[in-house]
DNA sequence: ATAGTGGTAGTTTTT
DNA sequence: CTACCACTAT
């Protein structure tokens, strides 16, 4: 295990601005050090709930109070909600001059400066943003040409294809090196991934098509082009803030030292033990790189938790004992002590399902909101039977990651009109537009757009297409280039008029058209928060409305339960959190198996669901489950919790209201409650399960199941 | 060449 | 469930 050496740092005087001084008399000396040290580079190690956001914040009003102008303050974080979060909250702070602090994710800012500068390298400012499912598409079609994956070839499928490709960019590391790592059994097809992933290059740069990939690489190779556009856009911000350091990958490092050449003004605030993006190239190692590829880097470590209770930090602290790699931070409790965490032993999904439910109810009763509850899991189909289950309670909830709005078929039929009018050189959208008229499949799609890509203006194409294509199209030739040659029409009424044109397509594509028509009318209300339809289109790419309207309408209007993965709850914390699903082979994923690293990001991700916590956290896990991927019954729980001692997070066995599971002793009396000690009502679900029982009782009724 | 059918396999996590 | 195949009737 490598040192981790604090610096000790040297106390500044007090002779700054005395309403700066003032805010940061409101922090702990560790964060008041930070926030203070404002030039130069600064690295901040902050475990979960140790202030992490507030000490940005404070930093960024102390800045804007020392004079620093807030247009060149770089606040670079992993959502745009907690960068536009943190600007609003030190505008309350200071005053309204941290509103205009420059603030976003990597890739919005990078789209954004490529919008301005890019041409210097190639790239015409209404350049197309590929998301995931389009890139796919992209590579889908560059399959059929090299002729890839025809009848009786076996070739990986484009999402496969294009996850090597995307991890090489992100992680630096070739393809063959890539493969030979990560997919042997894929090296057979090594030249033709190669020929894939430069066909795909290619026809990126003629289509002015841009993926997430690309904002971030193509922004590096801007600032690289040349000196001259280095300073230029190195000017404009002198201080740099990068929040979730753990979770940036070698693109992202590259770009903050290019953008941070002149002055090295660079804070980074990160936790190594909450990195879990490395799928997506992710290094936590870059945390610890920082202070090399910054000389003279000065070092904070923010280890007081603010947030939980003790009990719920032991358990915390426990699971990642267990890391293969990690560096000595405990977290230390500031708070009271409270109550018990919990491990439930469901003998069957729906169970598990009820018993959330029970909980849930029982804790609203009892005061708390439903808002301030969040049930977290590994992946999204996890709560399929629970969704079903809650609807039976009345409990009304949003569910966060999973299925998105913009990933849905009909959304993106109208996002394609929308993005032609844009970027009428994008295959991707011409190909789904055109397959949606009657008559019209993949290959003729291609046909047409080739021969409109031949021509000086496409538009003045499709209104006269050769006769062989011109009876099919006549509608869409009368109805888009005009629409594309209105200039100055608003996003809401260019939705509004593709709509219009959709909707009998709708109705003839899909069964389920009435459902999926209600999307309509949000797509008209995001779109009528724009003024220009380039700015729409980069936002539902980049910033996709994550809950659909209705949801967070509900949310809104009244208070509501949270279902989350656990990768969406990062930076969010509620006073009660259920994890549900800890059993082995879902959590950690069956997946991570075979990587040390993978299993070790696994375990991390248990750390960050746990530190979600403030009051009370109950995990949970139902035994029994098949898996047909796998072949494998699923009957023990999560190993990162398994061996965390009783003492600290009390097992307990669920049982039917019909009378409690085959159980020796008599634990503690029933009707107490998981997770809170003792009390609660007399229609409890479950008992605890004594210690000493371990070997007799309900242990041994279930180590039937998991012997299979 | 398209469009509809039926069967099957394989399911992270996100900008 | 659903995305992706292969196959068939037009």
């Amino acid at each position: 295990m490598k040192p981790f050496r604090l610096t000790p740092m040297t106390p500044q005087g007090g002779n700054s601005a005395a309403a700066g001084e003032a805010l940061l008399a409101e922090l702990n000396l560790a964060q008041g050090e930070a926030a203070r040290t404002t030039e130069g580079p600064l690295l901040v190690v902050a475990g979960a709930g140790t202030g992490k956001t507030r000490t940005l914040t404070y930093r960024t009003a102390w800045l804007v109070a020392q004079g620093v102008a807030p247009e060149s303050i770089l606040l670079l974080t992993f959502t745009r909600r907690s960068a536009q979060e943190m600007c609003r909250r030190a505008a309350l702070l200071l005053d309204a001059r941290c509103d205009r602090v420059q603030g976003g994710t990597f890739h919005a800012i990078g789209c954004g400066l490529l919008r301005q500068y890019g041409q210097a390298i190639g790239l015409e400012p209404g350049f197309t943003i590929l998301d995931r499912p389009d890139a796919e598409d992209v590579v889908g079609m560059l399959r059929g040409d090299l002729g890839l994956g025809d009848k009786g070839r076996l070739f990986p499928k484009k999402k496969t294809v294009l996850d090597i490709i995307s991890k090489s960019i992100n992680r630096g590391v070739a393809i063959e090196e890539l493969l030979v790592s990560d997919y042997p059994h894929l090296l057979e097809h090594g030249d033709d991934l190669l020929k894939v992933a430069a066909a795909y290059r290619m026809v990126k740069r003629q289509r002015q098509m841009v993926d997430y990939d690309d904002l971030l690489t193509r922004m590096v190779e801007l600032l690289e082009s040349g000196p001259e556009m280095q300073r230029r856009i190195g000017a404009r911000y002198r201080y740099i803030m990068v929040d979730e350091y753990q979770d940036t990958n070698r693109v992202q490092a590259r770009m903050v030292r290019l953008l941070a050449a002149e002055h090295d003004n660079v804070m980074a605030v990160g936790d190594d033990a909450q990195s879990i993006y490395r799928f997506r190239g992710a290094c936590f190692r870059n945390i610890m790189d920082f202070a090399r590829e910054y000389p003279g880097t000065r070092q904070v470590m923010l280890t007081e938790n603010y947030r939980s209770t003790p009990q719920v930090l032991a358990v915390a602290n426990q699971v990642m004992a267990g890391a293969l790699e990690r560096y000595d931070k405990d977290l230390a409790p500031t708070r009271a002590a409270g109550d018990a965490p919990a491990l439930i032993r469901a003998p069957t999904e729906n169970m598990q399902s009820r018993f959330v439910c029970q909980q849930i109810r029982d804790l609203h009763e009892e005061g708390t909101p439903l808002g301030e509850i969040a049930v977290l899991f590994r992946s999204a189909y996890h709560t399929f039977d629970l969704e079903v289950e809650l609807a039976r309670h009345g409990l009304p909830f949003i569910k966060r990651g999973g299925l998105k709005f913009m990933e849905t078929a009909h959304i993106k039929d109208v996002v394609a009109y929308l993005r032609l009018l844009e970027n009428p050189r994008d295959p991707i959208s011409w190909s789904r537009v055109l397959r949606l008229h009657p008559g019209i499949g993949e290959v003729t799609a291609r046909g047409i757009f080739e021969h409109l890509f031949g021509t000086d203006d496409p538009w003045t194409a499709l209104a006269g297409l050769p006769a062989k294509w011109a009876g099919k199209l006549e509608a869409l030739g009368q109805f888009l280039p005009p629409l594309a040659r209105a200039a100055g029409a608003t996003p809401q009424s260019l939705t509004e008029r593709v709509i219009e044109y959709y909707l009998p397509q709708l109705v003839a594509h899909y069964d389920d058209h009435p459902k999926r028509a209600r999307d309509m009318e949000q797509l008209v209300a995001l779109g009528a928060r724009y003024q220009q339809l380039g700015p729409f289109l980069t936002d539902l790419a980049l910033e996709p409305p994550e809950a659909t309207m209705a949801d967070a309408d509900r949310l809104e209007e009244r208070d509501t339960l949270v279902l989350s993965t656990i990768h969406s709850a990062k930076g969010l914390e509620w006073n009660a959190v259920f994890v549900i699903w800890a059993v082995d082979g879902r959590f950690p994923s069956a997946y991570a198996e075979g990587s040390a690293e993978e299993m070790d990001e696994e375990r991390r991700l248990m750390y960050v669901a746990i530190t979600r916590a403030r009051d009370r956290l109950v995990i949970t896990y139902p035994v029994g489950v098949y898996e047909r991927a796998t072949g494998l019954i699923l009957s023990r729980p999560s190993r990162f919790v398994e061996d965390v001692p009783a003492a600290l997070l009390e097992p307990w066995a669920l049982s039917d209201d019909r009378g409690p599971v085959e159980r020796g002793g008599s634990g503690r009396a029933a009707g107490s409650s998981p997770g809170r000690g003792s009390g609660g009502g007399p229609k409890a679900l479950s008992e605890p399960l004594p210690e000493a029982d371990a070997d007799g009782g309900i242990d041994a009724y279930f180590r039937q199941d998991s012997g299979w």
